[in-house]
DNA sequence: GGGATCGATAACCCGGTGGCTATTGATTGA
DNA sequence: TCAATCAATAGCCACCGGGTTATCGATCCC
């Protein structure tokens, strides 16, 4: 019953997590030295980030020799702005509802 | 250095809470009881995530004798999709600077 | 081949958080 | 007035997740 919007919000709920995927999408594809000299956090929990990043379809990785590039795939955010959008449908809908309601009463 | 992003990514990121508040997108003003009732979780539970919804901005309260009707506050979620936004421009812009790369190239 | 670098994994620790039951405070209504 | 209902709070517990250090495998370069 875990849907695709769990692992969104879970996956970029954590701010050194979202800081690493934000910096993945100004810059372009970064290796994971590069990301950790700026993250504030160990390597290891770099790679532990991007690890949960690579399974929420959030980032991919490319093996070059002894490093890797990584580099956000935007795509993946669309269930999260679909999300809104039902949400702001929802809540015109039930609007439009109580507009139909006040137009009946007028009558 | 918290900002409105982490909140909200954090506040949604729960399931249980995230439904909740979809419930009060989808049908409007509830009562905590009517919450409860459907929320699978026991009714201090729902209570608590009511409050980290309105910390949040999510949602509003409104007390009527001895209970309590919250709603949702969908204009929270702006600060969701303008970072959505954001990312997107960012991917965009790196997108332009390559198109522009090659046509420099392709002269 | 051998030392150095890069990134992933292992193993562990600790704090935050979501859940529960019990209780309290307020309001209703018999 | 008093029992019952509603929602919030208190207090507790168990688990998860993000951090660390240590280590390993692989690759590069001398």
């Amino acid at each position: 019953m875990t849907n695709a919007h769990d692992v969104l919000f879970r996956t970029l709920s954590d701010p050194t997590r979202r800081a690493i995927f934000e910096r993945l999408c100004r810059q372009g594809e970064q290796t994971v030295g590069a990301l950790t000299a700026q993250s504030g956090v160990s390597q290891p929990a770099v790679s532990k980030h991007l690890g949960v990043l690579r399974q929420a379809g959030l980032v991919r990785d490319r093996h070059e020799g002894r490093q890797t590039h990584y580099s956000a795939q935007l795509a993946a955010l669309s269930p999260l702005t679909d999300w809104t959008n039902q949400m702001n449908a929802f809540w015109q809908s039930r609007f439009d509802d109580l507009e139909n309601l006040l137009k009946r009463m007028d009558q």
